[in-house]
RNA sequence: GGGGCUGUAGCUCAGCCGGAUAGAGCGACGGUUUCCUAAACCGUAGGUCGUGGGUUCGAGUCCCGCCAGCCCCGCCA
């Protein structure tokens, strides 16, 4: 307890280092420390031209809170956007714009996100519909593709308008990303067909060049293919995902040189990565003792047990969606405050609903088991008892309470600590499983084990809050207590903090 | 047709790679406030773990069959 209360990192070892041994004599069992590979979490990933919706949603929030983690561990972690920015839809929303609005590929800001989504729906239908008009698409993609000046030009516009409102999304989320979206594999897509072909791995079969997978069977008993070349020539996701996947293992500076992988999208993307995966094992471009691993989560669905939509039956885009968490948030906040005579202004009340409000909308998500689907439910997140996140920010406020008026515990107090009270005992037990949970989560990739334990730590702190007195304790049992608290207080917010929770001191 | 995921209390979910009487929250019912924010705490009721077999000293957990729901399956991403 003494030696956690001394560590900021509260007894997590560092990858790479020997603090092993501090957690060793805290009477921690992480086990051998992990060296500190370069990781690279690929998350969000939203397509250009279109809006985030909640799909998008889980994979930035579960995304960030691994690499936060995986972060805290010491891991060089390099957070990837793998953003939609090429291929087909391209040609058919550029070949659109240019017959109906033209002023949007040559003028910055002439449209904004919500038209281009709407002339991208168009887009779509046309090239679904008219065959002349997929043609014209798809020489499009092929000159944008080659570096066509005009092309160029109207591609980049597109991608900043769309880059904008994401960005502003990321923001208010805390959540920091690089972009490198597919365009970015482009120059490497020849060389891996080529690599592919060197190896023995690639088939002609009806006009494409494919890999047929191993252990997997398709129609007919037939062999599953991934085709990275397509009859036309041209190339498809799976061939920019082969090409991620060999420049992230290949060594700097022709490539990213990690370790460890991660790919964090919805589960009906499994079987493709399972195919892509194996590919890359058998071309030889994942290195002995590197992992590679799709992190699958399941479908946010609504209260009906259905695909998350409006009432009119659109997509619900995330910003409507954390716009209503915070106002909920709010509105359960002033009438609060009126019921308890609270006077607080505006500022602290709109501090506070926003940080509920997006806390409650991560840590709900956070808090399930990301394979299963995941049932949306405002009235549920924003629920002030129970797993939630208001639950576990208040445990904090109560500790900051204490702290306000009981002055500042002595960190390297002489005074051994003492504790008499089952509900100290408990406590403390909880609070030495920190690193256990933290070493877990880096291995299972699992955020939803470091939430049970943060709820397990708010409702232990919240018993021992009720049921042991602090401040009116006798002075050396009141030093131990305040210790409790203050390791308490760290704990959650180190906690939180991985998640991507900020806290507060009043609420 | 092939493959994947899911099925645990009325509802939403845990259950950490088999180990003791299956856990939590919500909801229901009943209590607690001259005291550090009651956004809390305490208690009661509620489950043949989808189903049928098998492996094991021992199965919610592993294997097989079946049923139900969702998702994926050659040139979209």
């Amino acid at each position: 307890m003494a030696s956690r209360l001394a560590d900021p990192r509260l007894g997590v070892p560092r990858a790479g280092t020997s603090e092993a041994l501090a957690g060793a004599a805290s009477g921690s069992e992480v086990g051998p420390v992990a060296p500190a590979d370069p990781v690279i979490v690929d998350f969000s990933s939203p397509n250009i031209a279109k809006e985030m919706h909640v799909g998008h949603l889980r994979s930035t929030i579960i995304g960030d809170a691994l690499a936060r983690v995986l972060e805290f561990r010491g891991h060089p972690v390099l957070r990837l956007n793998h953003v939609g920015d090429w291929g087909t839809q391209f040609g058919m929303l550029i070949t659109h714009l240019k017959q109906v609005a033209p002023q949007a590929l040559t003028t910055a800001d002439a449209v904004d996100l919500g038209d281009l989504v709407a002339f991208y729906r168009q887009a779509k239908a046309r090239f679904d519909a008219d065959e002349a008009f997929q043609t014209t698409a798809r020489e499009e993609v092929v000159r944008l593709q080659s570096g066509d000046p005009v092309s160029r030009r109207a591609w980049q516009l597109l991608c900043e308008q769309s880059r904008r409102e994401f960005q502003a999304i990321y923001d208010r989320l805390d959540i920091r990303l690089n972009e490198r979206g597919e365009s970015f594999y482009n120059p490497y897509l020849e060389a891996v067909v080529a690599d592919l072909d060197a190896s023995g791995l690639l088939v002609q079969d009806d006009g494409a060049q494919c890999v047929f997978l191993e252990g997997v069977s398709g129609k007919e008993g037939k062999p599953l293919p991934v085709i990275v070349r397509k009859t036309d020539g041209g190339f498809n996701y799976a061939t920019t995902d082969l090409a991620a996947i060999r420049y992230r293992f290949a060594d700097s500076p022709a490539g990213d040189g990690a370790r460890r992988v991660i790919y964090v999208t919805d589960a009906g993307q499994a079987s493709h990565f399972a195919g892509v995966f194996q590919v890359a094992r058998r071309a030889g471009w994942i290195p002995a003792g590197s992992r590679l691993e799709h992190v699958p989560f399941g479908l946010v669905q609504g209260e009906d047990g259905k695909k998350l939509k409006t009432r009119s039956g659109d997509t619900v885009r995330l910003k409507d969606l954390l716009d209503e968490a915070v106002e909920r948030c709010e509105a359960d906040l002033r009438r609060r405050l009126a019921e308890e005579g609270r006077a607080e202004s505006e500022e602290f009340i709109r501090h506070v609903a926003t940080t509920v409000g997006l806390a409650a909308v991560k840590y709900a998500d956070l808090s399930q088991n990301r394979t299963t689907n995941y049932q949306f439910s405002f009235d549920r997140m924003l629920a002030l008892q129970g797993n939630t996140a208001p639950y576990l920010l208040y445990a904090v406020v109560r500790i900051a309470g204490i702290a306000r008026k009981g002055g500042d515990v002595v960190t390297d107090s002489d005074q051994p600590l003492q504790f008499s009270e089952p509900q100290e005992w408990a406590l403390v037990r909880q609070l030495l499983d920190f690193d256990a949970v933290i070493a877990a989560v880096e291995d299972e990739l699992l955020p939803n084990r470091l939430c049970a334990y943060l709820f397990e730590l708010s409702q232990v702190f919240n018993r021992f809050y009720d049921q042991v007195p602090v401040l009116k304790a006798p002075p050396q049992a009141r030093e131990s207590r305040l210790a409790l608290c203050r390791l308490s207080a760290d704990t959650l917010k180190l906690g939180l903090g991985l998640l991507g929770i900020p806290t507060l001191e009043r609420m």
